[in-house]
DNA sequence: TGGGAGTCAATATC
DNA sequence: GATATTGACTCCCA
């Protein structure tokens, strides 16, 4: 499967990265940590349990030894991943005959472990596929069971498989448009307006990236409404509050955003990319310290 | 029961 | 190895 993913947030893995400060500090998962910071969605549309990870990293912003606890971590970690290594190594045998490589006992059914955990392989949708679900989307955004039935059948998929493509694509197209909001909102007023609702609309920028969403551009289906072309997003993101050196010492070292060229044969998107992440975390965390300092004990409850 | 929200986790990409 | 993407899943609500 062909992706493009354009740049990525570096969050300065000498410290933690996304996996690290999503597992300890937020309770999420890398892929979770990353979607959160490249999408966030406006406060006031976050559920309470949304709400969560936001609360959860203003927490941690408020710990004067935050940094020190996180790379206390990194090198707990070092050190486990250290022991077991030198333990397998030292030890010719695994200790139990699990799941550890791949499924492969001498003249045995391969199938032997599976009993243990069925693990479903992952459908990925060929570009063919994608076109048509966007297509049928267009036309009908809620399609009809009888028509996911239809289109089930039409592809070779599970109907399940098209149901869940509908869900995903409503949704990730809904969080698009919370982004233009809040990118038209800050174009506007210079920033969102102040609201005492927590941190609030803190999401100023986003990459809108990838062919998935490119080709949602315009799409003609009920409730979805055309989209601006990236160079609007860049104005919104450069002009993101937080992106004007609020690092904050210690978070500034957890998430360092070179702000360096691109690298020959990078992408040269890639650095106003990075810049855009960059501002969409740092306009978190300033709008999370801000409303710590306020203290606004019943905005941050859950 | 269907839809939205949130998340996981496999996998692609850099 | 770190990060981005995305299909699948759970939970909750109307």
């Amino acid at each position: 499967m062909l992706k493009h993913t354009g740049s990525r947030l570096n969050m300065s893995p000498a410290v933690g990265g996304q996996r690290l400060f999503g597992e300890t500090i937020l309770g999420l998962t890398q892929g979770s940590v990353s979607d959160l910071l490249a999408r966030p969605k406006p406060w006031h549309k976050l559920s309470l349990k949304g709400r969560e990870p936001f609360v959860r990293m203003q927490l941690w912003l408020s710990d004067p030894r935050n940094v020190d606890k996180l790379m206390d971590m990194k090198r707990m970690e070092k050190k486990a991943y250290m022991k077991r290594r030198h333990s397998s190594v030292s030890e010719s045998q695994p200790v139990e005959p699990g799941p550890v490589g791949p499924d492969f006992n001498q003249g045995g059914s391969p199938q032997h472990h599976q009993h243990h955990h069925l693990k479903k392989p992952r459908v990925v949708l060929a570009p063919e596929e994608k076109e048509a679900l966007k297509r049928a989307y267009q036309q009908k955004p809620y399609p009809s069971p009888k028509t996911i039935e239809e289109l089930a059948s039409q592809l070779n998929l599970k109907t399940s498989t098209v149901i869940n493509w509908f869900h995903n694509y409503r949704s990730r197209i809904r969080r698009e448009l919370f982004i233009e909001e809040i990118q038209a909102a800050a174009a506007e007023g210079g920033s969102p307006r102040p609201s005492g609702h927590g941190p609030e609309e803190y999401g100023a920028a986003s990459e809108n990236e990838g062919p998935d969403h490119k080709e949602a551009t315009g799409e003609g289906g009920a409730g979805t409404p055309s989209r601006s072309p990236p160079s609007h997003r860049d104005a919104a993101a450069s002009s993101a509050p937080g992106t004007s050196g609020h690092q904050g010492g210690a978070i500034g070292s957890l998430f360092s955003f070179p702000e360096t060229a691109p690298a020959a044969g990078r992408n040269p998107r890639d650095s106003s990319l990075r810049k855009k992440k960059a501002a969409n975390l740092n306009n978190i965390i300033h709008r999370l310290e801000k409303a710590a300092s306020r203290e606004e004990p019943s905005e941050w409850e859950f």
